[in-house]
RNA sequence: CGGGACGUAGCGCAGUCCGGUAGCGCACCUGAAUGGGGUUCAGGGGGUCGCGGGUUCGAAUCCCGCCGUCCCGACCA
């Protein structure tokens, strides 16, 4: 921090200015332990109108909340091979209880696929109690090498969503039903566009038959998994002995799915959109919508400007009128502060619009509204607030969206290029590459070898090139499908 | 766990080379004025200098050990 008061640029040095974002915006703090970090209410508002949102998404499509137990028998993980290997590493363990030695070793929840199906298979009997859909409100606990401020902490908040069902195709039908909401949610609420797709083999979930992802492009133009979603097949319900008898008389393992997203989204929604001023919020996740900056000198203005702040908040902002159209207002009466270095701070923060009331304002029956993200002002009538503002509100919240999506494209490579020109790509300024792959794993470890750039996903025929590719970017062999690469977080 | 940097007031740092009264900026508290883009003046509070040991009359400073944090790698939502 040079200047005491900027913050770092992001064209000088993306990840300090993420970090200090993060810390002077006071979305959130370091924890004592390594890796870990408190939520602060700036940061923890956002996250709290992601969950009431996708919460809503969750309920409409069928799920019911549920919750499991933190700790987990360690020998409950190590029943589904492929899960144990991937996520043993990263466990944290509890040894002791009580003072005393445990005779079986806990750990901390990293997911709970173990625990949420040994349980569904002692509910599960007929056909007839599938399919089961539940999602619970989590913190999960992977014991990561290197952590970063909600994009990968030790300990971090989520939702999974579990789900049993009959058959395969009900389950991948549910899968990517999940996949939808999730992209839904972040297209329109979060204003960040992504690209869904599948996961290949050596980038899936450790136990699953199929991944799903969302991958979105931040503006340092790294990729970032802000989703996944689950065909578990019969993995674990073979593992835990999930059986149900089918309408034949048959004994089937049931079909399990699960999809999550994080507190992670919190980072992708700061890296998709905030500036060198600091955080801008897209308006529908904002805790505050709208801050109002009182001007005044004499006492006499104070009072009238106070009292016409109040009683906007109390019309526009009442808890009497229905959600959509309440709006959520704070007011900045602190003394002793400058209005300038008020518009400082409440632009530091993310609050989409600020609105400038003082006496010459209200003389004019009107006050000054300035949008966080373009910085343009307009004065308004105060008559017309109540309509002018939720139009304002949605007008950015769609402009964020347009301009990060118009963000992306420019920064995608949809030409088919060499390999040595991709290597330049991504020495250079990076992005998205969509290209040729002829499935070899091994074609994947030499690139994220010799350029860390990885295959996010095998996109949605709606993100595929008009002219598919036929061969292989690599290895020139025929391609099996186009792919995208991306540098990820 | 490998490579690098660092640990001194809430935050950012100087002081360490060359041992001798613990400092600066911001923030904070009090008072007054100020108030439409980071206000000014005056006064004030706050520190076992990461921890432990050693050398010395004397250690933030020198030596040894440990712990922790951040950045770059390998691992990952």
């Amino acid at each position: 921090m040079a200047d005491d008061k900027k913050l770092t640029t992001r064209a000088a040095d993306f990840s300090a200015w993420y970090n200090e974002l993060v810390l002077r915006a006071e979305l959130a703090d370091y924890a004592p332990v390594r890796g870990c970090m408190v939520i602060r209410p700036n940061g923890y508002g956002i996250w709290e109108r992601m969950q009431r949102q996708l919460d809503d998404m969750f309920k409409a499509t069928g799920h019911v909340n549920a919750y499991f137990p933190l700790l987990i028998p360690q020998s409950y993980l190590s029943k589904e091979a492929e899960h144990v290997e991937g996520f043993a590493p990263e466990t944290a363990v509890v040894t002791h209880g009580g003072g005393k030695l445990l005779e079986e070793p806990l750990v901390l929840r990293p997911t709970s696929e173990t625990i949420i199906y040994s349980m569904f298979a002692k509910w599960v009997q007929s056909y007839r109690d599938l399919p089961i859909l539940i999602n619970q409100w989590a913190n999960v606990v992977r014991w990561e090498m290197r952590t970063r401020l909600f994009l990968r902490t030790l300990e971090f908040l989520w939702q999974e969503g579990h789900t049993a069902h009959a058959t395969h195709d009900e389950a991948e039908s549910e899968t990517r039903r999940m996949l939808g909401v999730y992209r839904t949610f972040m297209e329109q609420y979060m204003a960040m566009p992504v690209i869904t797709g599948q996961k290949t083999e050596s980038e899936k979930f450790a136990g699953a038959l199929r991944t799903y992802a969302c991958e979105a492009m931040m503006q340092d133009n790294k990729a970032l998994q802000a989703g996944t979603s689950h065909n578990l097949g019969q993995n674990f319900a073979k593992a835990f002995e999930l059986k149900f008898q089918s309408a034949e008389g048959t004994e089937e393992f049931a079909w399990n799915t699960s999809w999550g997203v994080s507190t992670r989204m919190v980072g992708g929604l700061i890296m998709t959109h905030s500036d060198d001023k600091g955080l801008v919020c897209p308006p529908r996740l904002a805790p505050i919508e709208v801050v109002i900056v009182p001007i005044f000198r004499s006492d006499e203005d104070k009072a009238r400007v106070l009292e016409a702040a109040d009683k906007l908040k109390a019309t526009l902002g009442s808890f009497e009128r229905p959600e959509h159209l309440r709006r959520r207002i704070h007011i900045d009466a602190r003394e002793g502060m400058k209005p300038g270095a008020k518009y400082y701070e409440w632009e530091l923060r993310g609050v989409p619009l600020r609105m400038e009331l003082g006496p010459r304002d209200l003389d004019a029956g009107q006050c000054v509204i300035v949008r966080r993200d373009t910085g343009t002002k307009q004065p308004i009538p105060l008559v017309e607030l109540e309509t002018a503002l939720p139009a304002l509100l949605e007008q950015m919240q769609s402009e964020l969206r347009a301009n990060a999506l118009a963000r992306r494209e420019a920064n995608s490579i949809r030409e088919r290029i060499s390999y040595d020109k991709f290597k330049e790509v991504m020495a250079g300024n990076g992005g998205f590459v969509y290209a040729g792959w002829c499935g070899d794993p091994a074609v994947e470890a030499q690139v994220k070898e010799e350029t860390k750039a990885t295959i996010r996903c095998i996109p949605d025929p709606e993100f595929r090139s008009a002219e598919p590719p036929t061969t292989c970017m690599v290895t020139g062999r025929p391609a099996t499908c186009e792919v995208l690469w991306a540098k990820a977080y």
